[in-house]
RNA sequence: UCCUCGAUAGCUCAAUGGCAGAGCAUUCGGCUGUUAACCGAAGGGUUGUAGGUUCGAGACCCACUCGAGGAGCCA
């Protein structure tokens, strides 16, 4: 018997094949059972007739239970009443494992429960989905810059000191020293846009701070492009032009999953550039206008943001930040702001990307990590960057899981990752 | 770390300080077209933990544990 997957099943119109799948759902009606099978590439209703089968096949369709896993073989019929088009006529029904009292009901459950069954909450159809939207993103984002001519240069996960200064990491023994997870590649970026010119890392990112909101993990992932020879404005040109490319993809080739999400395609559809660049003094004046008072010097947060982007449908960059607000390798811009950008999502998504041009003049750089009070030796070789052909350059980071969030329109990012690490939860 | 709310059946939730309940899930029975199928029946409880108030506490008070949402910080 032909085995085939559901995702296939088109071609096989009035043929008899077999399928693999587990058993999401069940229905039955006498001398009918309606068996609800998903097989990891598509889902599709067998039924089966007490006339067609077996009296034993009959009784195992009866028993069958959620999530056992089952071949089914049959014959191929169309029919208008399948979302799929197609349902299986079955003549067989063989168990390849039975489930007994699986955990997660074709029923309402609160987040702890699904978050403690998060190895079975994958296999649930919208957590499918947005796995399948994640890999997408993943997937546009290494496309856009193999298309643009950048270099991956992978960035190391145990680094010996903090890159920016200020977050706390997490730390480890190595051998007889401390080592800690990396809070970001971007350091080691700028070493390797000096040597390809463009060079992006993509890889796991650690923060251990104890932040309890619906937009952070302490495991997430981030990717970080740095290029050699550009400055603020391109690298604005560059972001913009790399979200609309990972959205417009999403759109063209997710559509089943943000149908099964829910999501408000048109919205994505309308992510195309110019994308509205705002100044943070511009920002500011949004803000007083809204009635929010924030004073001009501090820094934005949650609420902020979700203010300045709901003057916009597309994602706004808000950039030149007061330096006092910024971390010390940003470059001082000629009006005495950070040549920084902040991209902020639509509807409420918040701060995708951070980004901007570095300090490429060694003392002025110097002169900032005094001031910040970091140890100048443990950035002797980011300084030799410095002293050796230095070039204007710039990069930002973006971070994956708000990504997804925003793209699935899912309200927290703890479902953007298949295992999510959060201050409270290091399993499964 | 701080603020707010919460914890009752496997799950989601009810229950004026006065008999511990429902839906789903499970088991059994019924139904030839179900779409979170439906109909009937059954089993299922140390009400998060430890104190206290009260004739009487799931409910009120105190502490702790765990969870949810938010703040700060950030992506």
């Amino acid at each position: 018997m032909k085995k085939i997957f559901i995702a296939d099943i088109k071609n096989y119109e009035n043929q008899e094949i077999t399928l693999q799948a587990w058993l999401y759902n069940k229905r039955s009606s006498g001398k009918l059972h309606f068996l609800q099978l998903r097989d990891g590439t598509g889902e599709i209703q067998a039924v089966v007739f007490k006339g067609n089968v077996s009296e034993d096949v009959f009784a195992l369709a009866d028993k069958i239970t959620q999530e056992s896993s089952v071949e089914v073989t049959g014959t191929v019929k169309k029919t208008d009443r399948a979302k799929i088009g197609f349902e299986i006529d079955a003549t067989d029904v063989k168990l390849i494992c039975g489930s007994e009292d699986y955990p997660i009901t074709p029923k309402e459950h609160g987040p702890h429960f699904l978050m403690e069954h998060r190895h079975l909450w994958l296999r649930s159809l919208k957590q499918k989905a947005i796995l399948r939207v994640r890999h997408r993103i993943i997937k546009s984002i290494r496309d856009f810059f193999d298309n643009h001519g950048f270099t991956l240069v992978d960035a190391p996960i145990f680094t010996p000191n903090a890159c920016e200064g200020s977050t706390t990491l997490f730390e480890t023994d190595y051998f007889d020293q401390k080592a800690y997870l990396s809070q970001s590649g971007q350091l080691y970026m700028e070493a390797a846009c000096a040597a390809v010119g463009k060079a992006y890392c993509f890889g796991p990112t650690f923060r251990a701070e104890k932040s309890k909101t619906r937009r952070h993990l302490t495991e997430f992932w981030m990717v970080e492009p740095e290029v050699a020879f550009m400055d603020i404005f391109e690298d604005m040109d560059l972001a913009e032009e790399f979200v609309e490319y990972i959205v417009q993809q999403v759109v063209e080739h997710c559509r089943p999953e943000l149908e099964t999400l829910e999501r408000d395609i048109s919205k994505l559809e309308n992510i195309k550039r110019p994308f509205p660049r705002i100044s943070y003094d511009e920002a500011i004046e949004i803000l007083h206008k809204k009635g929010n008072d924030t004073p001009n010097g501090e820094d934005f947060g949650g609420d902020e943001e979700t203010l300045i982007s709901e003057e916009f449908d597309k994602p706004v960059m808000i950039h030149h930040y007061p330096m006092s607000v910024k971390a010390f390798y940003f470059k001082q811009a000629e009006n005495g702001k950070a040549a920084c950008v902040d991209m902020i999502a639509p509807e409420g998504y918040g701060e995708i990307i951070g980004g901007g041009q570095r300090e490429e003049d060694i003392d002025k750089l110097m002169a900032k990590i005094k001031e910040q009070n970091l140890n100048p030796e443990t950035f002797d070789w980011y300084l030799d960057l410095r002293k050796y052909g230095s070039v204007p350059h710039a990069g930002f980071g973006l971070g994956i899981e708000r990504t997804v969030a925003w793209l699935c329109g899912l309200s927290h990012v703890r479902e953007t990752i298949p295992f999510p690490r959060l201050m409270d939860r290091l399993k499964p």
